[in-house]
Parts: C-alpha cells; sequence; structure tokens
DNA sequence: AGCACGCCGACT
DNA sequence: GTCGGCGTGCTC
C-alpha cells in the first residue's frame, strides 16, 4: 500500500503535522512529493487542498486511513528547495508549516469545496427546516448548495443522504479559472472547397478563404474583428464540419506594452562592479552588498548580472519594493528580456498572477520582477536572486509568517548555489554590519550616471522661523525656492509623511482632542470630505462646532498633513499645477501609474506626497525637493528611529538634480543638530553606519541580538493583562539570564477598534527557544479571549 | 480553524 | 418533546 504524507490547508497550531493518506491505485503513477492534492479531512470529509510531503510503501497498519480524493494540477507545485524553505521558516519565524507552503504557493490557487444535491424521494418525513431546503430543490436535475446561504449544515445534508431523500455530489471547484481563447482552423479541406464554389454562402466563403490566406489558426475575434463578420457564420461551419474551434489556454499578459530597452554602454564603475561581484561569486562568496548614491545606475548593473545568468540558461529574480511604484523598473527589465519576464505584484487581479506564477514554474519565463513575495517564485535553474533597495520595510511580512525577504532569499541561494546582490543606498544597519563582519562582498559607488551631481543640501532650523516671526508652514528658503522653480519653470517634490489636513483637532479652551471612540489614536481632519477619519480603523466622524467636553467654540486644527500643505501651496503660489500623491488620492487602480506620468510629462508643477513618492521615480526637470518635516520619523519610539530617518531623507534628497541641471533639497526641522539629519544632507552613510551601530552595540539591539515582539490582543482588557503577566513569568523560568524581557506594557497605540493591545519583547538570540515559548503562550492563551502575534526582529516595535 | 457531538435551558 | 446556544475535543 502506497502512503502518501500531506500537509493541510489549515493555518492552525492544532494541526501542525503531516496526515497520511492512501494513494488510490489510479493515481500511484502520477503522484510525486511536492505535488498538490485534494483529500478528505475531518469527521465531516470536507474536500480540501493540502501539499505531498512524503510518499511511503506500507505493508500493514492498524490505523485505516483515508483516500486521497484527488489530485489537484499535473504538475508539482512545490520543488524539494521550496519545500526545505517551508520547514527553514516554520523554524524561524513562528508560524505552522501549513502557513510557509501556502504563503510559498500562490494564494488565488485556493479551492472551494462545491455540493450539488438533487431530490430523490418525495416520501419523506423531515423536520421543518429541512422541508424548506427541500422545497427549493428538483428531482431533475443537481443544483449547486452554498452552505451559507442555507439554514442546514453539512451533516444535516449527509443525514437526508443517509436516509434516501436526498442524493448529493461533492466535488471541488478551483477559484482561478484558466483563461482560453478559441482558435479556428480548417478542418475539412475538400468541404472546405464546396463552401468556396457555393455562390449562395457568402460570408461563409470569406472565412474559409481567409482561413486558406492564413495559413494557421486564427483567433476566433480576429476573424469576427477582421471580415466584420458575427459568430453565427463560424458556427455555421463547424456545424458542417468544414472548421473547427479547438480552445487553447492563454496567459493574461501582464504588461503586454512595453518599448524596447536598449542595452546602455556601461560606466568604468559598472563594469569593474560587475567583474567584482561575479568573480567574488565564483570564490564562493554568496551574497554582495551593493551600496550605490541614488542615481548611480544600479538598474543597468543588475539588468546585466541578469543577462549574465539567463546566458547560460538560469533563471533569476529580481525584487523591487511594491513594484507598482516603480513603472520604470517594470519597463527596463520587460524592454531588455521580453516575454522571458515575468511581472508579480500585489495589484495584479487573481487570475494575472495564476497566469504569470505558471508561467514561470513551467520555465517559460526565466526573470521574474516583483514585490515581497515574488522571493519564493518557482524560477527554474534559479540562481540569481536581486534585491533592490534592500533596506526597504516592506521586504518584511506583516503578516504569517513573518519573514524578511533576505533571509529567505540567502536561504534559497545558499541552497541552490547561487548568487544573492542587494542594493541600496542606505544599507540597512543589519547589512552593513555583516559586511564589516565578513559574510557579504561589498561594492560602492559614489558617483552618479552622467553629468548629474548629488544635490545641494540645506538643513533650516524652523525654531529659528517662528522666532523670526514667519508662521508659515514653508521656511522663508523653501518659499523662495519653490517660488523661483516656478520661474524657471522647473518641477518642485514637496514631501510630507502625514496624509490627511491637520493630524489633531483639539479645544483651545480645555485642551479637548479628538479621538477615536474605538481606537486610542486623535482623529485626522480631512478637509476633501470635511471629516475627522481615524486612520486605524477607518471610521469618520463630523468635526464638532463646539467642543464635546467645556462646550466653547475655540475648535482649532494643529499639524499639517498633506492635504493642508497642498491648500497652502494653491493659496501661496496661485496658477502652480499641483498634484498631491498619497493613499487617499491613489486608491483607485492605476491612479498610482497616472498620476506618476502626469508629472513625469511635466503636465504639473509641484508634487505634494508620502513616503510613496520616496523611491523609485526618476523625474528629470525636478530641481527642487522640499522635505516638510524631517522629524516625524524621528521621534518615534523605535530603536529604528535614526535609521529610518536618515534612509528616508537621502532617499528623498536623491529625487533631486537627476537630469543636467543641480539639485537643490530643503529639509525643514526643529532638531537640525540630530546625526541623522545632519549625515543625511552630507550623505555620508558610513560615518552615519559609525554612529548608529555603536548605539546599537551599546543598548544591545540587532544587530547584536535577536528581539521579539509579542503582541497581544483582546477585547476584554482585565483577562488581557492577566494572561500577559502569566506568560512573562512562565517564560522568565524557562529562559537563561542572559535575556532580557521587556514588558508585558500597554502598546504604543493601546487601543485598535475597540480591541485592548499589551507587548513583550524578548532580547536574545531565541531561535533555540521558539517552539518552548510558542508552547508556554499557546497553552496560556488557549482557553481565553487572547491572540497573539509574534515577530522576530520586526522593522517596528509600535 | 472547522466541525460534530453533547449537555442544558427556552418555547411551540 | 424539539430547537438552538455554546463548551469540548478531534482531525490520517
Amino acid at each position: 500500500m502506497i502512503i502518501a504524507s500531506v500537509c493541510v490547508d489549515n493555518p492552525s497550531k492544532e494541526i501542525d503535522r503531516l496526515f497520511d493518506y492512501v494513494v488510490p491505485e489510479n493515481l500511484k503513477e502520477q503522484i510525486k512529493i511536492g505535488m498538490r492534492v485534494i483529500v478528505p479531512f475531518g469527521t465531516s470529509n470536507r474536500l480540501i487542498q493540502a501539499v505531498v510531503l512524503d510518499i511511503k510503501e506500507e505493508q500493514e497498519c492498524e490505523i485505516v486511513y483515508k483516500e486521497i480524493y484527488d489530485i489537484a494540477d499535473e504538475e508539482v507545485v512545490l520543488s524539494n528547495d521550496l519545500i526545505q524553505l517551508a520547514y527553514f521558516m516554520k523554524k524561524n519565524y513562528f508560524c505552522t508549516l501549513s502557513e510557509a507552503i501556502f504563503s510559498i504557493l500562490p494564494p488565488e490557487v485556493h479551492f472551494k469545496e462545491q455540493i450539488e444535491a438533487r431530490l430523490i424521494s418525495e416520501n419523506y418525513d423531515v423536520s421543518k427546516r429541512e422541508a424548506k431546503f427541500l422545497s427549493m430543490l428538483s428531482r431533475e436535475k443537481y443544483l449547486k448548495i452554498d452552505l451559507s446561504t442555507i439554514n442546514l449544515k453539512r451533516s444535516d445534508l449527509i443525514s437526508l443522504k443517509n436516509r434516501g431523500i436526498i442524493d448529493l455530489k461533492v466535488g471541488i471547484r478551483q477559484n482561478t479559472s484558466k483563461k482560453t481563447i478559441e482558435l479556428c482552423r480548417l478542418k475539412d479541406l475538400i468541404k472546405a472547397d464546396e463552401i468556396i464554389n457555393n455562390n449562395r454562402l457568402k460570408q461563409q466563403k470569406r472565412v474559409v478563404e481567409y482561413l486558406i490566406d492564413k495559413g494557421s489558426e486564427v483567433t476566433l475575434s480576429q476573424i469576427i474583428e477582421e471580415l466584420e463578420c458575427t459568430r453565427s457564420v463560424i458556427k455555421a461551419l463547424v456545424d458542417k464540419e468544414v472548421v473547427e474551434i479547438i480552445e487553447k489556454e492563454v496567459y493574461r499578459d501582464v504588461a503586454a506594452d512595453y518599448v524596447h530597452y536598449p542595452r546602455h554602454s556601461l560606466t568604468l564603475t559598472q563594469r569593474k562592479a560587475i567583474e567584482d561581484i561575479l568573480s567574488s561569486y565564483k570564490n564562493g562568496r554568496r551574497v554582495t552588498l551593493i551600496r550605490g548614491v541614488t542615481g548611480c545606475g544600479k538598474t543597468e548593473i543588475y539588468l546585466n548580472l541578469v543577462e549574465h545568468f539567463l546566458n547560460q540558461d538560469y533563471g533569476a529574480i529580481v525584487l523591487v519594493p511594491e513594484i507598482s511604484l516603480t513603472p520604470q523598473t517594470v519597463e527596463r527589465f520587460k524592454g531588455r528580456f521580453g516575454d522571458k519576464v515575468a511581472i508579480l505584484h500585489s495589484r495584479l487581479s487573481e487570475g494575472e498572477r495564476y497566469d504569470e506564477w505558471r508561467r514561470i514554474s513551467r520555465g517559460i519565463a526565466k526573470v521574474v520582477v516583483g514585490a515581497r513575495s515574488a522571493v519564493f517564485a518557482p524560477i527554474v535553474n534559479l540562481k540569481l536572486i536581486i534585491i533592490d533597495e534592500e533596506h526597504e520595510y516592506s521586504y518584511k511580512s506583516e503578516l504569517n509568517p513573518k519573514y524578511l525577504t533576505k533571509d529567505v532569499a540567502e536561504f534559497r541561494v545558499n541552497l541552490l548555489d547561487g548568487l544573492l546582490v542587494l542594493g541600496s543606498a542606505t544599507p540597512s544597519i543589519e547589512s552593513y554590519y555583516n559586511v564589516s563582519k565578513g559574510h557579504y562582498n561589498l561594492v560602492e559607488i559614489d558617483e552618479r550616471i552622467g553629468d548629474s551631481t548629488l544635490p545641494e543640501v540645506k538643513i533650516v532650523d524652523m525654531r529659528n522661523e517662528l522666532a523670526s516671526g514667519n508662521k508659515l508652514i514653508f521656511s522663508r528658503e523653501l518659499y523662495n525656492s519653490i517660488e523661483e522653480n516656478l520661474r524657471n519653470n522647473k518641477q518642485t517634490i514637496l514631501f510630507l509623511n502625514r496624509r490627511g489636513y491637520s493630524t489633531f483637532v483639539s479645544c483651545r479652551q480645555c485642551g479637548y482632542v479628538c479621538k477615536c471612540s474605538n481606537c486610542d489614536v486623535s482623529l485626522t481632519y480631512h478637509i476633501s470630505s470635511n471629516t475627522l477619519e481615524c486612520h486605524y480603523c477607518g471610521q469618520k466622524v463630523n468635526v464638532p462646532n463646539l467642543c464635546p467636553k467645556c462646550g466653547s467654540k475655540y475648535i482649532k486644527y494643529f499639524g499639517a498633513g498633506t492635504e493642508k500643505i497642498e491648500q497652502e501651496v494653491k493659496r501661496l503660489f496661485s496658477g502652480a499645477r499641483v498634484i498631491r500623491m498619497d493613499m487617499d488620492t491613489t486608491r483607485k487602480k492605476g491612479e498610482h501609474e497616472r498620476l506618476y506620468r502626469l508629472f513625469k510629462e511635466h503636465k504639473a508643477d509641484i508634487l505634494i506626497g508620502t513616503q510613496m513618492i520616496s523611491k523609485g521615480m526618476d523625474f528629470k526637470n525636478v530641481t527642487l525637493v522640499g522635505v516638510i518635516a524631517a522629524d516625524t520619523t524621528l521621534n518615534l519610539p523605535d530603536f529604528r528611529a535614526a535609521e529610518r530617518t536618515f534612509q528616508l531623507l537621502v532617499q528623498v534628497a536623491g529625487r533631486a538634480g537627476r537630469g543636467t541641471d543641480k539639485g537643490k533639497v530643503i529639509i525643514q526641522t526643529y532638531e537640525p543638530d540630530h546625526y541623522s539629519i545632519q549625515l543625511a544632507a552630507v550623505q555620508n552613510y558610513n560615518e552615519f553606519y559609525r554612529k548608529e551601530i555603536e548605539i546599537r552595540r551599546l543598548l544591545n539591539n540587532p544587530p547584536f541580538t535577536d528581539l521579539t515582539y509579542f503582541l497581544f490582543t483582546s477585547n476584554r482588557e482585565d483577562e488581557l493583562i492577566k494572561v500577559c503577566k502569566l506568560i512573562e513569568y512562565n517564560i522568565k523560568r524557562v529562559l537563561p539570564k542572559d535575556f532580557t524581557i521587556l514588558g508585558p506594557t500597554p502598546n504604543f497605540i493601546s487601543k485598535i477598534k475597540n480591541t485592548y493591545r499589551w507587548n513583550m519583547v524578548i532580547k536574545g538570540n531565541i531561535i533555540n527557544y521558539i517552539e518552548l515559548i510558542d508552547k508556554i503562550i499557546y497553552d496560556n492563551t488557549r482557553s481565553t479571549s487572547v491572540k497573539y502575534s509574534i515577530d522576530i526582529n520586526p522593522y517596528s516595535l509600535i
């Protein structure tokens, strides 16, 4: 008897183990490790998907195993290296094997069980509820049943079947259908001749002649379009067996319209960088970090590296932070490698992503360009992974498993003897630390491509502005520069990492601040909707005319967001054409690209935006970048605040002066002496690293230790506190003395959507204690209202 | 996580 | 007596 051990698609901790199934006779030849199968599961045998992880022969066994219902695809979906990756993730990220496996597979291949029922006997004795259901059924044919809309449970249906009242057909339905096109071709040439010689059938004759002329298969839609005929003409020919229609699977084309992107001649620096990377790879170095200033031509280096591996028939993965934000990168890769490139990002429809995924796994696409999850792409013969802007926080998954893309990529290249290239102008402290320890090879590039030079950066102390009587959001320096830029017909980018109009609304008489009723945060005023909005739960409320607490009418708006900047710009610089890009203006699909192109084509003079405009965008005509408030990220209670501020400022500054004209950057701040602002202004990464790494060492923060962040949530505050303390006590007993446990304490945002939040942080190398701690937390929360999430080395401790 | 089973109170 | 609410325990 052949037994297959499978991992079922169920994220629950309770069943985080393999289950054995008998492989039926008809599947014995086809079944392989890494295949997706459908199995009956649980007492009611509902059908779910699973992945085969082991196949073994067993002579006799005491347990009666169930049989595998069917295979889900013809091919293996999880290659051996990806299976090993799943185990790696389970071991490192506090997640179940199922969570790991089903985040490696594309999410859209999920199955839905489909139940159909038919009435077979009307002589029944049933309950009212059952009778109501039976009245919907018919004797003649099976009807699809949606369990969520009827008042019966699965077991009730089975009971009806067992009593001989209905018959059931249980099957599965794949959520994402393959897209097919209809191809038309000649079937019978003699009959075709008859049609041509028959003068009465003018339209049919045209179709046949057209097909003969083309000499091969033509799509149905093409015939209809070109001959301006209808479907019925072709249908008639099909009925006469003159032509036949075949359905062929097509892949939805994700970036069909690309223009060829020619090979650029490389600069000496670029050539040296490539040689360095490849020779260190030959010497067994798996990882190279490129630290290159913004605008130094990293993409061209990536393109050449990919080409180098493609020439040897190896595949590559290129990761960029949230790809839709950088249409340029897609253009370049598609333009250079054409159909060999697959694109994977979050804004693809399910069908599109599924198609791209299969193009990859079948080896049709050799290169994938994508966001975070594309690191799992089943590239055939994978040898190269590139992570651009490697420091970006979007490379850390916020969902379970909370993997760091770089770790996954490193695991994969180590397994496949491949090469990992990390690129950034401001590498993460962790990565650069790996360089200093000799784990990574380093390539540094300090010159920009062509004539463009690094912009001149000015730091403006906003305290002086206020002291000099300037109450505007813009300093005099920034104001004058914007005006000058408008006069010279140059473009300006204004950056502020806060959306909305004002960040909080407060009463000047009693100090009351408008807060969300569901969350522990202040509400943001949005002028476009004239409401107060909660950025955590989305609640919108009307602005009070009078203070809800003291009844005074001195309600005032404090703090500026992008909406306010937009309004101020329009007020102060009348005639300037303004585009605002933030979550509110780019929510609609395609809106992001539209605004990007508008600005690129110089249809606007000033671009105002949040984080989303800080990376990847390349505007030649931008000579001025203004950072409205550099301190917004600096003062958060987070050990990475300085690093994030530095990175953000360098990235934003890099948007200026990418063309021939020298750029200018103005950074407004209330803390002009802070080292991350000072060093960002002169773009001195090395000095920043030296300062920052010392602080990390002193405070024992990553990369010197692991930080494990536990978030506990519940809508019952008292129980939450009790459980947290209990967990802390139990963990303290098992962990060695060199571990530090911080907390448990209420979270920075102590309540979201009426759910209370407490957190706890453990400092120390935790990897060997994961299972133990996981069990303690699981046991202590099991029969309570407390939910938890665990994150190893999170990007933010807030 | 589902889902069934089983025990207990409410109600035609 | 039957309906349904939720605590408990299992899933090859």
